[in-house]
RNA sequence: GGAUGCUUAGCUCAGCGGUAGAGCGUCGCCCUUACAAGGCGAGGGUCGUAGGUUCGAUCCCUACAGCAUCCACCA
């Protein structure tokens, strides 16, 4: 092995050979254990939510694999309809053309393009991660199994009445040109205006003033709404009002929903562009009027004057000549929630459109049949009321069962060209025929269509695929296997239902909604199973600030950066590429500049994986510190050189098991802990602390194994007994092969490495991967609790000699001598067992007895229980410094003492605190003043 | 308006009824033959505030303050 740990080398070559080992695939045999990958847009890259995400679920796929289950890891990629589309337009953009340029086949088929160039890119980066992923079932959501689910989801759901038609309101991001799901619209705080208008009533006699924050919106206004108790107006009721600027005359409503004491009391009601009022006019048959274009452009159905102009150049317009007419009464800074698309940034305009929608609401249809709410939402509900579905960590299941009882019919139709294009036919007389083809859709039409069929141009939302993820991967509903283009293999519904429900989900609380809620809703529909019996809530990672990382602050980090390190330069330049505003740009330079003056050391994937596992407790946000994932590379290095001297003191060949038990008490002592280490692992993994799991594993490795375990063994290693020397090595070995056992799904590839020097001196072939050897078995592992008890005493000892010497400032190579004095029976033999211990790690002298009576020279003493062990002062030690020290430790214990006897003196306390507290602070009394009285007698002697 | 969190050492966070912990940072002393990406040692906290329950509260309850996120929103 080499003197030190070097990610880079030993990372290139282990994951070729694991793919190629067909390890990551299941076995097909042991108790099923699946985890679905939430499916990344296929033409994205790696970010260190991914990175997290990811390392999380390889944890959990290999540590069940090693547990024998039969492990799935269903990987695949999402064709992520908007963002992908809008990538390619963005590139023919640059080339001066629109996708209307290229018309829709010729515009899907350069989509195909860049999804080849670029879809690997992810999955690649995947594999730097070093995931157990079974890439043999690699899945897209287009592919022609996943479409065909698509289909058959949505010609069932149609024909069982819960998917229809409709011209509704939706949400319409006129930039993008579709409409949008209300989960894609973000309400963004902005500054804006309240303006009053002056509306006069029909007949002149009598006036009200609306407020509004869109005056553009009064040209499509069909009404004026009051409340009905409100005094003020409810002379003027059922009135009508003469609508400045167009000519058109519109009633005076009375509303509950209208508000007495915001602004004037009066809403203007414009159904066609406003969800309350669209509401409201419902509520008041009034017919809208729409006056908008697709493209937010005032459309004919406003006066001429104003037609063609955009939005916000009609609201220009219109006050201007409300004010001209004197009716613009007030106008005062305001603010307002604007709806923002998520994917454009575009204000979204709600609009009047034909669109599809799945029914999640109604309780019965007309014929009698389940509506959607009793179809498709109350299962969805009642799977994770009924504990069949568990979040970790639980309160997340508020959050999802209150949105599913708020929630709205699923507008699934998008006018893009990239995607799932929705199974439905129109003849000329508008009668919809849905079906996997036009064929199928004639065959199951009750009519025979007028004229030619045109299928709808719209495609799908891409969570509708997404949605039915948890079965369509797994071959549903083919019967028979499911193949790839190149003809394998890739699912097969008869044999992969078993992994359904999977494990566990693992994915962040943002997409509860946008995909979990939908995939229990589809999946449960379907299959009548759970998708997963689990979802584990992933932390988000924020910068080391807690800040949020986005590219326009600068402080993202890309995962493949810390693991191959980057230099200033490169990354200044890679972070700004895509920032156009110079102000921008020049502000994530800097920040650049000064947070990484050296760039990104390389930490490997090894130490990027630890310190995700140390980062993931319960809480919602974990902050990214590359000083901590220098720390844990820092334990992979510790972890490398401590393999190193366990092979450099084996003998050549294999070490064989001793026939006996283990013969030094450290052997048994170190077997206890790692056996206590690995029960809390296992619990750890059952609860998903990866945060315990990782500080345990780390601590038993650093503090126990290296820093005591080695210790001690070098002794051992050096001494004449040889049983000694055998079973220490044997047990050194032993207990190396199996932390990296343990240590193997947080960190792979450093195991793998050392394991493969490792495993051969126990007789175990490199032939295979560490993945195939078993967990370890804890209720194997003998323990010994009288070892312990004399280690701890012998820790002890030397921890307190040690602090002499630290304190003294004895040169820490110099040989010192040591008494002993009082103690007890047990002390006497521990001594004499540890002694040529004692004087190894401590450097000293052999430890000499000093019998009670007999002289004492003045000495530096640490206590352990009746047990003086002292350091001579001749010639070491600073008498005053000592004192000193002997008066703050014996300050200390009078005060735990004290504690101890308000206590014990408290008759509450001995009467109502359980027997087992009350006796083990009588214990602790005891103790302490064992302590106490040798310290004071110690400081009687130093005078 | 509804919901959910968070507030513990300089920083980032565990702990959650019975001796306050870790990592990083800080301060000493050491290149001791696995490891200076290291070793040994030290310092550092009235656990947001105020009440309550309890023999006992950082931990449970209530109120308040501050911070954060999500959902719904008044034109």
């Amino acid at each position: 092995m080499d003197k030190s740990f070097e990610p880079r080398q030993i990372e290139s070559k282990w994951y070729a050979r694991w793919e190629a080992s067909g390890d990551f695939r299941p076995t097909g045999h042991g108790v099923p254990y699946s985890i679905l990958l939430p499916p990344p847009n296929v033409t994205g890259t790696l970010h260190m939510g991914h990175a997290f995400q990811q390392t999380v679920m390889d944890m959990l796929t290999r540590y069940h694999h090693m547990r024998g289950c039969n492990t799935l890891w269903q990987v695949g990629t999402d064709h992520a309809g908007i963002a992908t589309q809008k990538i390619v337009e963005n590139q023919l953009a640059v080339e001066g053309k629109t996708r209307h340029d290229l018309g829709r086949e010729p515009f899907i088929e350069r989509v195909w393009q860049w999804k080849e160039e670029s879809g690997s890119t992810i999955t690649n980066q995947m594999r730097r991660l070093g995931v157990a992923a079974d890439w043999s079932r690699e899945r897209f959501t287009m592919d022609e199994g996943l479409s065909s689910a698509v289909r058959k989801v949505f010609i069932d759901w149609y024909r069982a009445g819960l998917i229809y038609r409709g011209n509704r309101l939706v949400n319409w991001d006129p930039v993008l040109g579709t409409a949008v799901s209300d989960l894609e619209v973000n309400n963004v705080e902005r500054d804006g205006h309240m303006w009053s208008i002056r509306y006069l009533t029909a007949d002149g006699s009598d006036s009200l003033v609306v407020a509004t924050t869109r005056p553009e919106t009064m040209l499509g206004d069909v009404a004026v709404a009051v409340h009905p108790d409100d005094e003020r107006y409810r002379h003027l009721i059922g009135k009508q009002l003469h609508l400045p600027l167009t000519g058109r005359e519109i009633p005076i409503i009375a509303d509950d929903y209208v508000d007495k004491d915001f602004g004037t009391g009066c809403v203007k009601i414009t159904p066609a562009h406003d969800f309350n009022d669209y509401a409201i006019g419902q509520r008041h048959n009034l017919t809208p009027i729409d006056i908008f274009t697709l493209d937010a452009k005032v459309n004919d159905n406003a006066p001429e004057k104003y037609r063609g102009l955009d939005r916000y150049e009609a609201r220009k317009a219109v006050l201007a000549d409300l004010e001209a007419s004197g009716l613009l009464v007030e106008t005062k800074p305001h603010k307002l929630q604007v709806p923002v698309s998520q994917r454009s940034d575009a204000v979204i305009e709600p609009m009047l459109t034909d669109q599809w929608f799945v029914d999640l609401t109604s309780d019965v249809q007309k014929d009698g049949r389940p509506g959607g709410r009793k179809a498709i939402t109350e299962p969805a509900l009642d799977a994770v009321r009924s504990g069949e579905i568990k979040f970790v960590p639980d309160n997340w299941s508020t959050t999802y069962t209150q949105w599913l009882d708020n929630i709205q019919d699923w507008c699934i139709s998008r006018q893009l060209w990239w995607g799932h294009r929705i199974p439905a036919w129109y003849d000329e007389a508008g009668n919809i025929f849905v079906g996997d083809d036009e064929a199928d859709a004639r065959a199951h039409a009750g009519t025979t269509p007028v004229g030619a069929l045109r299928q709808d141009d719209d495609v799908l939302d891409t969570w509708f695929s997404s949605a039915l993820w948890p079965f369509s991967t797994m071959g549903w509903p083919a019967n028979g296997p499911v193949k790839n283009e190149k003809g394998e293999i890739v699912a097969n519904w008869e044999n992969d239902k078993v992994f359904l429900p999977s494990a566990v989900l693992v994915t962040g609380f943002d997409i509860i909604f946008f995909w979990v809620a939908r995939m229990v809703m589809a999946t449960k529909y379907f299959t009548g199973l759970a998708p997963f019996r689990e979802v584990y809530i992933n932390a988000i990672v924020r910068d080391a600030e807690g800040q949020k990382m986005s590219k326009s602050k600068g402080n993202t980090l890309d995962p493949l950066d810390l693991i191959d390190g980057i230099e200033r330069e490169p990354l200044v330049e890679k972070s700004t590429k895509s920032l156009l505003i110079p102000q921008v740009r020049e502000k994530v330079e800097k920040r650049i500049r000064k947070d990484y003056p050296d760039g990104i050391p390389a930490i490997g994937t090894d130490a990027l994986r630890f310190t995700f596992a140390a980062l993931a407790s319960y809480s919602r946000t974990i902050n990214f510190d590359i000083k901590r994932a220098e720390g844990y590379k820092a334990f992979c290095n510790k972890l490398w050189n401590a393999a190193r001297f366990v092979l450099m003191n084996l003998p050549e060949g294999e070490i064989p098991a001793p026939a006996g038990a283990p013969v030094t008490e450290a052997e048994r002592w170190i077997l206890t802990r790692l056996k206590q280490t690995l029960v809390e692992v296992e619990q750890y993994f059952v609860t998903y602390r990866f945060d315990l799991l990782a500080q345990t594993l780390y601590e038993f490795t650093w503090n126990e194994y290296c820093d005591w375990f080695l210790e001690l063994s070098k002794p051992a290693l050096n001494g004449d007994d040889s049983a000694a020397v055998a079973s220490t090595r044997h047990t050194l070995l032993v207990v190396l092969e199996t932390v990296l056992r343990a240590l193997h799904p947080l960190i792979p590839f450093i195991t793998e490495e050392i394991w493969q020097a490792v495993g051969p001196k126990l007789g175990l072939s490199s032939a295979s991967n560490l993945l195939q050897r078993p967990w370890p078995d804890a209720a194997s592992i003998p323990t010994d609790d009288a070892a312990s008890a004399e280690i701890e005493w012998f820790k002890n000892v030397l921890s307190g000699v040690r602090r002499i010497r630290a304190e003294m400032n004895i040169a820490p190579g110099k040989t010192i001598p040591l008494l002993l004095a009082d103690g007890d029976a047990n002390d006497r033999l521990r001594v004499a067992k540890f002694a040529t211990q004692i004087s190894f790690l401590a450097r000293v002298e052999a430890p000499q007895w000093i019998e009670s009576g007999a002289n004492e020279p003045s000495a530096a003493a640490a206590v352990v229980g009746s047990l003086r062990v002292l350091i001579p002062l001749e010639g070491l030690i600073d008498l005053a410094a000592e004192k000193a020290r002997l008066a703050k430790e014996i300050g200390r214990i009078e005060t735990e003492i004290k504690k101890c006897e308000g206590k014990l003196g408290n008759a509450n306390f001995v009467a109502n605190a359980p027997a087992e507290v009350v006796t083990q602070e009588r214990q602790r009394i005891t103790d302490w003043n064992v302590q106490l009285s040798a310290l004071r007698e110690q400081a009687q002697k130093l005078g």
